[in-house]
RNA sequence: GGGAGGGUAGCGAAGUGGCUAAACGCGGCAGACUGUAAAUCUGUUCCCUCUGGGUUCGGCAGUUCGAAUCUGCCUCCUCCCA
């Protein structure tokens, strides 16, 4: 049998004696970065807010971009001639482009699904879109990032058992033909999506045919959709069973603090997340004091840094008074201050967990992070 | 001096006899947001001892079973003519 070309190669540096959570190192045609890391989400082609060179100072690696969004604006052929989205947004570390599939769920109002892939409507003009796995592939081909992602469906919850297994089977369809679309191996790494929501079978189903058709990494998919708590752990759990130990885990659209704790002791390595940078523009921050939200009257005459444990630009320079008003004011160089400090947080987060993975005291610092966040895992949303 | 229009909750602005403590917008206060249709959305915003009660629509006095809405006087503002 021939040797697969690998776009990107993983290693495990450490496995924590006292959790049994991992870091590693993952190699990519844009440089190494390490897990587990949080991934900043860049949906049209930008970290809302945010420049290249804030992204470099905050720490961050791997950044997210979206098929669908690239695809409807400015389209993928722009992007191919400006040499690939590197290039063209001038980011010189690793990107991840999502495969569109999580439009699938997120546009439901206006889609179709078939065998042959999914029937949209532009959320911009209204316009009769498709998208099949081979054009979902060609697509993020031209956009050139690190890793791409398969077609999938997310499917909402709660699903029938039938709804799920029907759903599961033709997105690993999807994912075999996602295989047979990719024209860049060696340059791209293809990430299949383990889905199946709360029903162990199916996840592990699911992960036990992507990991026969054996892609370069392996993600999981269809969690925060409104499940409880209790329900989420499980579905990781599931999933994670049947993946390859030597092969890097992502998990997609998670940013709490609990559920990145959660994950990382159930082994997975990555993480991209809307949330840090969504509620920064609703003023509502991340801190080493717990949630604040930045609009309280209380703030008003408060001069002091808005988290002052944090090492980012915004708390190292600005007053919680000052951050205020410009939220108030609609001034955007506040929501951008604001988005610096919350992916700050969470990739600060990460490194403190590298830290305390490789030095063999994961569960103690997950138990002293809630404990300092009055963060109780099984019923809290953390922040 | 003459003429015209107007004063509604923090601001702007509907309402022109009962269904009005009074639309709507802004502002204020609070909440949500998890592979971004999201600088968005939701709740709330006269007072109180609050599943009820009290006091409002420039002021006073009337008409009426009932008035922010009709009448008279007063007051203030804007515009036009002298």
């Amino acid at each position: 049998m021939e040797e697969k070309k690998q776009a990107i190669s993983f290693e495990v540096t450490h496995i924590c004696k006292q959790s049994g959570a991992r870091t590693g190192i993952l190699h990519t045609p844009h440089g190494d970065v390490l897990t587990p890391m949080f991934m900043p989400v860049g949906t049209a082609a930008s970290v809302k807010f945010i420049s290249p060179e804030e992204l470099y100072e905050m720490g961050a690696g791997i950044i997210l971009a979206n098929t669908y969004h690239c695809m409807l604006r400015p389209g993928e052929d722009i992007v191919d001639q400006a040499g690939g989205l590197h290039k063209f947004m001038n980011y010189k570390k690793p990107i991840l482009t999502d495969s569109g599939g999580f439009q699938v769920f997120s546009l439901a109002d206006s889609r179709k699904i078939t065998e042959e892939g999914v029937h949209f409507r532009s959320h911009l003009d209204g316009s009769a879109l498709f998208i099949s796995p081979e054009k979902s592939i060609e697509i993020q081909n031209k956009l050139g990032a690190d890793i791409i992602m398969a077609f999938d469906e997310c499917p909402p919850y709660p699903v029938t058992r039938e709804y799920m297994e029907k759903s599961v089977a033709r997105t690993l369809r999807w994912a075999k033909r996602c295989q047979d679309a990719h024209q860049k191996e060696g340059q791209q790494a293809l990430f299949g999506i383990v889905q199946g929501g709360e029903f162990e079978d199916i996840r592990r189903h699911s992960a036990q045919e992507l990991v026969k058709m054996d892609f370069e990494g392996y993600a999981i998919g269809g969690t925060s959709v409104g499940e409880s708590n209790e329900v989420f752990y499980k579905m990781i759990d599931y999933s994670m069973i049947d993946l390859p130990e030597d092969k890097v885990k992502y998990l997609m659209g998670v940013g709490s603090t609990d559920f990145l704790l959660e994950a990382i002791l159930r082994g997975v390595d990555m993480f991209d997340c809307v949330l840090p940078t969504r509620i920064a523009r609703h003023g509502a921050l991340m801190t080493s004091q717990g949630r604040i939200n930045i609009k309280k009257a209380e703030y008003a005459s408060d001069f002091g840094p808005l988290d002052p444990e944090c090492d980012c630009y915004c708390c190292k320079n600005y007053s919680r008074a000052y951050l205020r008003h410009l939220y108030r004011a609609k001034e955007g160089f506040g929501i951008r201050l604001l988005s610096i400090h919350n992916l700050r947080f969470l990739i600060k987060l990460m490194e403190d967990v590298r830290k305390a993975i490789n030095e063999d005291r994961f569960l103690d610092f997950k138990e002293e992070f809630y404990k300092k966040h009055q963060i109780n895992p099984k019923d809290s949303r953390g922040f």
